[in-house]
DNA sequence: TAAGATAAGAGGGACAT
DNA sequence: ATGTCAGTCTTATCTTA
């Protein structure tokens, strides 16, 4: 791999470069420098390990964004561009990125500082509480980070910011986990999450995945206890309904929740309106609301 | 008791002014 | 920027089987 050039920061040849194999973006471990995905396009070849695995796995020590003494240079401009918007030379750029990290060091006892402080404090502890993997926290920082970055936060609450953050991160990592579950595990409103992630998205161009309906079932059936025969009916329909396009525009989990409710018709089950709108978070109404429309629309194909 | 029906209201997207 | 509109979902209450 090119580790010239472009891919250099203040610790020279000593630098420990790892790659988020969710966002792309490339970081020293040493000196928590961050480079945008495009610089380099394949995936560095260590990170074959689970998240959950093992940290000698890691090359460089396993350092985490979510320690506000570390990565605080996530901060600094990413853009090797003069203000023409030219690449810099490369010597050029090595000698402004040291800048920037001093820079950023020297401000970092200020304001900001205190509040990336607050804010990952809280954040350890939504963890337990919400029940979120190592690489969910990190990415909620890491995303957090940006937003203060780009001072998003400033004017708005720094939980809801952070709360904001704790969805998109589980969006962009698949995790099932609704507004709501985040809301309740804060003392932020469902709304108010909803509107900062709005804000997040948009600002700091966020691509989200769809939810994915598949994942909204293995949810809703372990909470409810559903079998596993049903639950796999289940997903079978409901990939009928993605490549009919029947899925659009509705609340995933809600959709979920009935196609597994027919599946428990179908198969015998005994589970009740209730107990599957309760495992998705969803109302009764609602399951009702998608029955009645997923029975007519399926007439007309 | 489970399920269906109905009504009122919240929140947000699209679109026009 | 602000307002309107259609569509979705929630909460609450009443009815039906």
């Amino acid at each position: 791999m090119q580790r010239t050039s472009i891919i250099s920061c203040i610790c020279g040849p000593n630098q420990q470069l790892v790659t988020d194999p969710e966002c792309g973006e490339i970081v020293c471990t040493k000196c928590g420098l961050v480079w945008p995905e495009r610089v380099i396009e394949s995936r560095a070849e260590w990170r074959t390990f689970d998240s959950e695995g093992s940290e000698r796995a890691r090359a460089g020590s396993p350092t985490s964004l979510a320690q506000h003494d570390m990565g605080l240079s996530t901060m600094i401009g990413k853009e090797n561009k003069d203000s023409s918007g030219r690449q810099l030379e490369p010597s050029v750029s090595t000698a402004i990125q040291r800048l920037r990290t001093w820079d950023f060091r020297s401000k970092a006892q200020s304001s900001t500082h205190r509040g990336l402080i607050r804010a990952f404090t809280e954040l350890s502890g939504l963890k337990d509480k919400l029940g979120l993997s190592d690489a969910i926290i990190e990415k909620a920082a890491y995303v957090y980070r940006k937003a203060q970055e780009k001072s998003l936060v400033r004017g708005r609450s720094t939980s809801a910011i952070l709360a904001a953050a704790i969805y998109a991160s589980c969006r962009e990592m698949g995790a099932p986990r609704t507004l709501k579950d985040v809301a309740a595990g804060t003392e932020v409103k469902r709304k108010d999450i909803s509107r900062s992630y709005r804000i997040l998205i948009l600002e700091l161009d966020i691509k989200v995945p769809l939810v994915d309906p598949m994942k909204c079932i293995a949810k809703i059936s372990n909470q409810a206890g559903i079998s596993e025969k049903t639950k796999r009916a289940a997903m079978k329909t409901m990939n009928d309904l993605v490549e009919m396009k029947i899925s659009a525009g509705k609340l995933p989990m809600g959709l979920a929740a009935t196609v597994l409710y027919m599946s428990c018709l179908k198969n015998g089950e005994n589970k009740t309106q209730r107990d599957i709108a309760d495992a998705a978070g969803v109302t009764e109404v609602t399951i009702r609301n998608r029955f009645n429309d997923l029975q007519t629309r399926l007439q007309l194909n």
